[in-house]
DNA sequence: ACCTGAACACCGTTCAAGT
DNA sequence: ACCTGAACACCGTTCAAGT
């Protein structure tokens, strides 16, 4: 098989294959290598270790997921938006979530970050509120991924406990609202409180 | 060396230390065994699987937390207050952190969020508010733990873009401020507004 | 310069064999 | 009933050797 192009983006794009069909866990250089005809060795010319090449898939993930909404939305209809295509992303390929706390972050995480930020900024939100906002976000679409990941054995053990039905319905309930609606109603309180923050 | 009492919390205590010393990551079935001189497989009458017993040292870690406060405090601090042992808890040990999401929950797991939830119901909130704020709390949790664990490598490369020096205040903070206050703020107001949720 | 195959030092887990 | 050691099928990574 020939390998002209052989560069970094192939060895990305199949990762990236790899990982949709089974899962991070299952990625394994030798596997990846394998695909391309190329000795396992060969990657190491272009990511220094496994790591290196699961942090460029994530960001190439996170390059496709893509969740820049409409830019004539209001701030509060973008923020929704940008958090649910992260936390839809993250639940179709639940296999990252276990790794966001120690993979390093790309470029295509700091331009998100970028772009919302200057979408509250010139929706009248100080630098610092803004900023302060994005973490809030990211927090509460990790630990609502994480927790949909998890949830299922937590409702197989929380049935044989005294706490009722009413778990049924949450547990059912997409683990994004359970968070977002809390961050929004305070950020609406605060811009509507001015710059004194 | 003698092995009479070598039951099943000899092996978790073993993995609770190791991991302490060493995280998560580098834990092996052998080097357990290696520390109470026993074969790797006499592990498997007591644990089917890594993951049952890494799941069973989580519950340890989290007994172990005790993150239960005084429970004559009003309940905003005592909500703050378990939110806080957590967190602290996790930025400790952050090595489970990539493991949460993919780990089963165990039965200290529940008693946490029963008292959660006996919590709030007595001081005026329904059990469904309570379990979703139950909810939103181990989100967030999970969430700046997260965030704690990779921010440097964010830090690092985030300086490089135009994003101003605002931000390297807000890095050096602590990220459960990032989010709690916002879901208290929402909180203290869903109480005051009644049962009409 | 680039790629390779063998090798090192590990893994989790299976299984037949011991007592 | 319990434990063992050898073995299987993998890993990530190093390194000397090839072209």
């Amino acid at each position: 098989m020939a390998k002209p192009g052989l560069n970094r983006q192939a060895y990305i794009d199949v990762a990236f294959d790899l990982i949709v069909e089974s899962g991070v866990e299952k990625l394994s250089m030798r596997k990846v290598a394998g695909v391309l005809n190329v000795s396992a060795m060969a990657m190491y010319k272009h990511f220094p270790n496994k790591d290196a090449l699961l942090a460029a898939t994530l960001d190439e993930v996170i390059k496709r997921a893509d969740v820049y909404p409409d830019d004539e939305l209001d701030w509060p209809q973008w923020i929704e938006h940008v958090a649910r295509g992260m936390y839809t992303a993250l639940c179709e390929q639940s296999s990252w979530v276990p790794l966001l706390g120690s993979l390093q972050l790309g470029s295509q995480a700091i331009t998100v970050t970028q772009s919302f930020v200057i979408k509250l900024n010139s929706a009248g939100f100080s630098i610092e509120q803004s900023l302060q906002a994005y973490f809030a976000v990211i927090q509460l679409v990790i630990g609502a991924a994480c927790l949909n990941t998890s949830i299922k054995h937590h409702q197989h053990n929380l049935q044989e406990t005294q706490i009722p039905e009413a778990l049924e319905k949450l547990i059912s309930t997409d683990q994004l609202e359970m968070g977002l609606p809390f961050l929004m109603q305070s950020l609406k309180a605060q811009l509507k409180n001015g710059a004194q923050n």
